[in-house]
DNA sequence: GCCATTCATGAATTTTTTTCATCGACCAAT
DNA sequence: ATTGGTCGATGAAAAAAATTCATGAATGGC
């Protein structure tokens, strides 16, 4: 007799309408349903079930045991399901959903974290999560999905994506407390040659220091040490152990915090532009247009 | 656009039939449907709740994130209907179900811990509960459905209900050590004249101690003290406080443990039957009707 | 480039749900 | 005790929904 679910929603809203209105016609209103309909239905469920639901007795319906057992499944069901179809609609009127951001620019997550913030509180049944790591680098993890915005300083064309420029800021050197340069212009390549230097553990073509100042003059550091997060690297700095390169805005920010200060890459210094990557299909949704939108707008924070 | 109930357990179905099975045709063959069926049914979803379930890339479908969601609704509430309906099966064949049993007999508890222990295993199913006070009677709680078996000395005679003898006894008085009557061969109502008695805090009119032996004599003990509990009765005995009325078996049992002894009362004795009623509706109901025969079996522990 | 396979779609068909009309039973108020 | 209003059950009719069938367009492995 079994085998085919018999079991529907129907037959739930059914249990618990009579349970709440205390009968059969009561219920079939609120269903928006005639009586006829919900007897038939009931009836065909418990053909199905090969037991019955109530007892009547004259024309009461008081639940049987399995009909007791059944208002239970009801009552912890239906309310998910209802919550469902409310997410559901959420995700329809693009309120809700997953922002998975990643990050192709180290010290841009000071950065990020003050969008966030905001932009948490304005859509709160967004879920925001932040990668760093990519097997096919961010491009790629934008394309396979795996992320769905890309925070990066290289704007690659490709079909199916778009960038926005979101952020410009003068990448600097940061030198310590009594070190030669601190008071200097600017620094000129061949002078890092005797010093110790301090990246995120990426490979240095990625690195501006590198890509844009040591490597077109031909020179390289003493030393090259890798530190993961951005406070132990001030600190570092800070104690002479090495000098770093980093944003200004972050080196002016910290520089309460730490004893740092900013000499300028080269005479011309170095400038940096950083993008927002996503899939040219996501643009209309809202809450990610929003991010953009509200990120555009803390272009600003590089003249603090 | 919404309103109306739009998710159905179909639906369910199919995202988990798909995700599992990887293709829409896969799906439609485990559900036993046609692939089209499942194809118009997903259209009609997306269409009421406003957003799609798949990125259709390709012949590939790959869940949206309004999809993923709905996966994992899917994984929650799938395996709730089909306990339910694993569970209602159950229901229907007997092989589940509430046992509520009422006592209205005191010392029968020690009895029906026997019975109940070996029939738990039985029948792993059913949930046993026994209840004690009812505000009209055993009989009212019988016919109100508050409980579903009766264990009680009285059969009164009612429509609708069952009554089946399942254990015999005879009450016996039971005295302490050195007590003057525990040698006698039996004991007279006015022997009792002097003596406290003790006795389960219940009616005048339903201890047979009164109704069977005091009574009709026209005398009664000196005190008459109550206690809830047969272990705490037994070792008010035993120290030399009091006397009791009990079934034989029990005390015989008790002998053991307590320094008691049991005397007949009258010379005839007070021969007593126990009786589970029920309703005559639930005699089909296996594991109602399995609880009878296998209280009826129990009733040599007389003999013991 | 082929070709088997995938999902989508419109129309036809089948199945299911719902309504309508009506019945017998119940119960409270008279 | 009668009765009027209400309840649930039921069979037949109607409406709606689900399902299939037949087919098309696109895809992706060979």
């Amino acid at each position: 007799m079994n085998g085919m679910s018999a079991l529907e929603r129907i037959h739930l809203e059914i249990l618990r309408a009579v349970a709440r209105h205390g009968s059969l016609t009561a219920a079939a209103d609120t269903l928006h349903l005639t009586q006829s309909a919900l007897s038939h239905a009931v009836r065909k469920l418990e053909g199905q079930l090969g037991i019955a639901v109530w007892h009547r007795e004259g024309r009461r319906l008081r639940p049987t045991q399995a009909g007791e057992y059944l208002l239970g499944v009801a009552g912890r069901l239906l309310p998910q399901l209802e919550l469902a179809e409310e997410r559901l609609g959420q995700f329809a009127r693009g309120e809700r959903g997953a922002l998975r951001i990643g990050m192709e620019c180290h010290p841009c997550y000071a950065w990020l974290l003050k969008i966030v913030s905001p932009y948490l509180a304005a859509w709160p049944a967004v879920d925001v999560d932040v990668k760093q790591k990519f097997q096919f680098g961010g491009i790629g993890a934008l394309l396979d999905h795996e992320i769905d915005l890309l925070v990066t300083p290289d704007p690659l064309r490709k079909p199916g994506l778009a960038f926005e420029p979101v952020f410009d800021y003068e990448q600097v050197l940061v030198v310590g407390p009594g070190h030669p340069l601190r008071a200097a212009a600017y620094v000129q390549p061949g002078q890092l040659a005797d010093e110790t230097l301090i990246t995120y553990p990426v490979e240095t073509d990625r690195l501006d220091i590198y890509t844009r100042f040591l490597t077109p003059a031909g020179v390289g550091p003493k030393r090259h040490k890798t530190i993961e997060t951005t406070d132990i690297m001030l600190q570092m700095v800070a104690s002479g152990r090495g000098v770093a390169a980093l944003p200004r805005w972050l080196v002016e920010e910290q520089s309460g915090k730490f004893d740092v200060a900013a000499v300028k890459l080269g005479r011309r210094g170095v400038a940096k532009r950083i993008f927002l990557g996503f899939r040219d299909a996501d643009a209309e949704i809202d809450y990610l247009r929003a991010f953009v939108e509200s990120a555009r707008g803390h272009r600003a924070d590089r003249a603090r």
